[in-house]
DNA sequence: TTGAAATATGAACAAACATTCATATAATAA
DNA sequence: TTATTATATGAATGTTTGTTCATATTTCAA
């Protein structure tokens, strides 16, 4: 007897898969997963433009999925919290079948 | 010491991701995630159009999230496998919070 | 065979979005 | 200060997509 979450978890929840389900997103997401990077090096390892890459950045911080802190001119990036995590698991586990 | 996904991987959860991320689709995967249903149930259940729900229904069966057996003029619809309701508890815990 | 009920489909449209390009801002070093 | 490195931002654009409306298809009963 599952119910149906309420309209506001719903929308959540849409916002939340809406942030994942990018191609870019995804790979910035495993890229610090192990470990919170610098933009440049998010660049390099993700392979795509320095401007998209913070694009997209600017969206993951916005929906809450990562945090940063500065180090002189450097910007980190690391995962939010554990969340983040299991979802991606949970979808790759998926994917792989 | 977590992998990238394959290319391969990664666009295939982005695809997952993508049809989950929804409002309309949401509702309808909670709507059939104890029992199969009628189309005619899942629209009255979910509060859309005839015509949407069987769009978005079509979407979710093409991305294989759905299936479908036929009696007589009515078309069920279930979940089509654990995944789902994994991704779905995953996400709503995070939105819970 | 007509009619009604259930479902699917196609066109059309506005809104959202990923990406690129050019440029701005911030921090530091020389 | 000036130059350089690191990051962010804004505009522009082409594509995708959620929704509606109208209509088609299927199934079965009368």
């Amino acid at each position: 007897m599952s119910e149906i979450p309420s309209e506001k978890i719903l929308t959540m929840m849409e916002e939340l898969l809406n942030v994942a389900s990018d191609y870019t997103r995804l790979k910035i997401l495993y890229v610090i997963m192990d470990e919170d990077k610098s933009v440049s090096t998010i660049v390099e390892e993700v392979g795509a433009s320095q401007s998209l890459v913070s694009h997209q950045l600017k969206v993951l911080k916005k929906a809450n999925l990562v945090t940063t802190h500065k180090e002189g001119t450097k910007v980190y990036y690391k995962l939010a919290d554990d969340h983040v995590n299991s979802l991606l698991k949970v979808v790759q586990e998926h994917a792989e079948e």
